[in-house]
DNA sequence: GTTGACATGGTAATAATTATCAAATACAAA
DNA sequence: TTTGTATTTGATAATTATTACCATGTCAAC
């Protein structure tokens, strides 16, 4: 709408690109990651600052849905999305004969209602497949004691390391969300396979090496 | 549902109660401060701890709601929300004939779909009436120069102290988001009211001085 | 009463985002 | 084309919200 006082830039205009390239609605850093390998010396906060310009402007859209992280969209036409409860990836959703439906509440209790949001949430094809593979995996007997992918690439990350790892470490090697990497490194900790000798640093036991063995 | 292995502590059930008490989905800060009145040795940690302990057990829902702060609800039948886009406050919202409607999209791209969410957004009652009121009082000729409440109540905090003052300092005068703060602060320096001696920190000037005399 | 699992308070750490500032750049006017 | 200046950038510090950690405390079962 408003392109007013914004300088197009070399970096605004890569940003604006790769953005309407996709429909995987990326974080902030998931764009930077894939912005650098074009212009490698981009700074972090010049992608979360143009994101906000060019949301401001109307240029691309700013999404507000499940998950602490903002997400961007160039796609500026109406439509809604599915979330993964698993994986927190983003997708776009058909909503089919419903898609015009304007959607508007009995009582606004006072408010002056300006839009509305649709947002479905599920597993999506992936982690269906992935639950799937550790179901079949996971003997009745033993299930307790399997370890799933997830712990077994961290133990393995750790098993190579020389010192004691923090999490930030471990999701340089592994490629997981950071979240996710600690809730799998305090269920390891209470299964005996990692000990912590400092806060925030972990480091394989003998337990955890004889289990990736 | 699962109440297994979870002890009622007296911090837990006064949470719990505090929660079920108002609809006004409280942030675990808000919560804190609401709890600390009648537990004043109360920790924030125990507070987001038993948040999420007592949605992992079901007994109260975390919501996944516009904003970077979770918010909590002690009611637990199916409704939603509507989101005012000003003060960020949450309210329930009466969907009137379409209450039992499922909602199902026509196409999940494969997701095994578990739930849907209708979020409103828009400005609250409270929000309207602040803003006819700032419209009543601009005039036409100096609207750009006129301070709005906000910022005279910051400029005026900041005429009262002896040394410059961090965003938490005039957020414990000014009883206003730390976000809204800066912002203002930005606005107000960029007018010349307030200076940046160091970083994050701010004072008044001459200018500013004027401007509230 | 002792034991052990769960909880608490206080605080450090973390993740995501925003603010700050000197140096670089874009762009309009000369 | 040059120049002046407001905007933008990269680097990094700061901030916010949340989670992790740990020593200490509590409580129920043996």
């Amino acid at each position: 709408m408003i392109k007013n006082q914004m300088r197009m830039t070399h970096q605004r205009d890569i940003i604006l690109r790769q953005l309407r390239k996709s429909t995987a609605h990326p974080t902030a850093d998931e764009l930077y990651e894939q912005i650098k390998k074009k212009l490698p010396r981009i700074s972090l906060a010049t992608v979360y600052r143009n994101l906000e310009i060019l949301s401001t402007a109307g240029l691309i859209k700013k999404l507000e849905i499940s998950g602490r992280r903002k997400r961007f969209d160039g796609e500026l036409r109406r439509h809604h999305h599915v979330y993964c409860l698993l994986c927190h990836r983003v997708d776009n959703i058909d909503l089919g004969q419903e898609e015009n439906f304007q959607f508007l509440p009995a009582k606004a209790g006072g408010y002056r209602i300006t839009g509305c949001r649709i947002e479905f949430f599920g597993i999506c094809p992936d982690c269906k497949k992935k639950l799937k593979e550790t179901k079949k995996m996971g003997c009745k007997k033993c299930g307790n004691e399997t370890l799933n992918d997830q712990q077994q690439q961290i133990l393995k990350t750790l098993a190579q390391s020389a010192t004691a790892c923090g999490s930030k470490d471990i999701a340089a090697a592994v490629k997981l969300e950071p979240k996710q990497i600690s809730s799998q490194l305090t269920t390891l900790k209470k299964k005996g396979y990692v000990a912590s000798p400092v806060r925030c640093k972990y480091e394989i036991t003998e337990a955890g090496k004889s289990a990736i063995a």
